[in-house]
DNA sequence: AGTGATTTGTTCGTATGTATT
DNA sequence: TAATACATACGAACAAATCAC
């Protein structure tokens, strides 16, 4: 299932949720390859058309998960395994 | 439309269980496609003139019959399945 | 040196939902 | 009936880190 990648404001799952699972998609699709640089929140905002809020969340979730991870002042990058970090 | 979309405080039916024959209606006619948000708490008390809880309990109804699901800050949604069997 | 642009980090406020007491 | 809590979403503002010039 690869996400219509077109946010829904009335479907059940929240937005945020949606987001992510769209990045997550990305980027087993290999948009960003790891160790890469993902969009910034601005562009993220721009590209979605959601609060920065909103994609700050998504991009939290996708952290969690051990998919992403940000540096301050640099960006937010792609996990270089793409899952578990060791 | 029907009469029965009144809400009859002499009736000897609850008037909870009149609401959730209501809205229950509603969905079967298709007011409310699977996987979209009803109206929220606020606009069906609004709506009906019932208090919250009622209201609340209409809903509890048709939760427990799997028409419904709820989302804490989302909604209220209609439950996706019904029409394909998969 | 320093200045400004970019990017993430943080903290407020507002609004709308359901959940609970 | 009312109050409170929690979750979601948007908006605005400011700070801090980084980078380019």
């Amino acid at each position: 299932m690869d996400a219509d990648a077109v946010i829904d404001h009335e479907a059940p799952t929240p937005v945020y949720a949606q987001l992510a699972a769209i990045l997550r998609a990305r980027i087993e699709r290999g948009d960003w390859q790891p160790g890469r640089r993902i969009m910034s929140e601005a562009q993220l905002v721009q590209a979605y058309g959601l609060a920065r809020e909103t994609t700050r969340k998504a991009v939290r979730v996708l952290i969690e998960e051990g998919v992403l991870f940000t540096v301050p002042g640099r960006g937010t990058f792609v996990t270089d395994d793409g899952e578990t970090a060791e």
